[in-house]
DNA sequence: AAACCGGGGAA
DNA sequence: TTCCCAGGTTT
């Protein structure tokens, strides 16, 4: 293959210029003058970042490395206050596998992040992509990144005629002729950056690009055919009842979802099963007079979209085996999106209901 | 290889 | 609306 040096000659070049100015980030200037990343740091934004943009993680960013300042911190924390702070964010197996994450790295290697590629490889929620970047930004050590941004921008490069997701080894491959000798971290960055400003999803700004004259896309008109979509399958809409109960005393009734699956181990209101039918049984989660409000939500995940009917009810005493807390000062931010959907609606109008 | 797993912002 | 994002894990 032949030498690819100059195309990360001009793409460090660029970066040096262009760089975003990130939270987590050491600026390129910095990094010059021997300003060291704190991996602890980068692994944090690491995870926060997977699947989840830039501008939805800072301030989750912000408020956890406030909060927990070091890995050990992280460790020592309880797991409800972790999951919590993660609320809003999504994918929360990645909170979980941050908590243990942190407990193995504390207990292992002493609250510091392994090198080698092997270990961090087994460290649970690092996967190749978080591995590398962790070696390369983290460490300034040798390392593929590859991310949607790489993949997109070699895609193009190249004429890849495949949709991505079929082209990973021959992505990689390029990939690894790509990587400079040196300066491993900033070049991990400005392939992000790049992809991110310039080399963008839909209509690239490929006249603004540094390496607009290597890519093969540009210079045969391609670069908004590529890369090729992938088929996708319709969403089916699930439904349900979302069960919202004020208690004598205005403490609201909230279950911890079990570990594993959806939301799991976040705050919730009990619901009904989610059914791909609008044939629903009324089935509540204990007795009470329920009341069945005009309002339902909806919500979408990644595979399914769900419509739920609210329904509330006022009881005497909480049932027992559920989470009862005081609606006043409750923290509305703990709770996962959709949940706060039904907070907005079901309790404010259980609320209302009173005066 | 494909499904699962959230939520938001850009176009 | 649609797309897809600094992916990892499980099936």
């Amino acid at each position: 293959m032949r030498n690819n040096v100059h195309i990360a000659k001009k793409l460090l070049k660029w970066y040096d210029v262009n760089a975003r100015n990130l939270p987590w980030r050491i600026s390129p200037i910095d990094s010059q003058i021997g300003i060291k990343p704190n991996p602890y740091h980068i692994w944090l934004s690491e995870i926060m970042l997977q699947q989840t943009t830039v501008n939805v993680v800072k301030p989750y960013y912000e408020s956890f490395i406030s909060k927990w300042p070091t890995i050990t911190d992280i460790a020592a924390a309880k797991d409800e206050e972790i999951m919590e702070a993660w609320a809003g964010l999504g994918y929360y197996r990645r909170a979980r596998n941050l908590i243990k994450c942190a407990k193995i790295v504390v207990k292992d290697y002493k609250g510091l992040f392994p090198k080698d590629e092997h270990l961090l490889l087994k460290l649970p929620g690092v996967g190749t992509y978080t591995s590398a970047a962790i070696r390369s930004i983290g460490f300034k050590k040798k390392a593929t990144v590859i991310d949607g941004n790489v993949a997109r921008i070699i895609s193009r490069l190249y004429v890849m005629t495949k949709p991505i997701a079929l082209s990973s080894k021959e992505i990689k491959s390029h990939a690894d002729s790509l990587v400079p000798t040196k300066r491993f971290g900033d070049y991990a960055q400005a392939l992000m950056d790049l992809g991110s400003q310039i080399c963008t999803p839909r209509n690239p700004k490929c006249s603004n690009c540094p390496i607009n004259k290597d890519c093969k896309a540009f210079t045969s008109g391609l670069s908004n055919k590529i890369p090729y979509p992938v088929q996708k399958k319709a969403k089916q809409v699930r439904y349900g009842y979302a069960f919202v109960t004020l208690t004598k005393n205005n403490n609201i009734i909230l279950e911890r979802r079990p570990a594993d699956g959806l939301l799991g181990g976040m705050l919730c209101f009990p619901s009904s099963e989610w059914r791909n039918s609008q044939e629903l049984n009324f089935d509540p989660p204990f007795e009470a007079d329920w009341h069945v409000l005009n309002e339902s939500i909806t919500h979408v995940f990644s595979h399914f979209n769900l419509q739920l009917k609210i329904v509330h009810s006022r009881i005497n005493l909480a049932p027992s085996g559920y989470l009862v807390m005081p609606v006043k000062n409750f923290n509305r931010a703990a709770l996962p999106s959709l949940m706060r959907k039904i907070f907005d609606i079901g309790v404010v109008q259980s609320l209302a209901d009173l005066s």
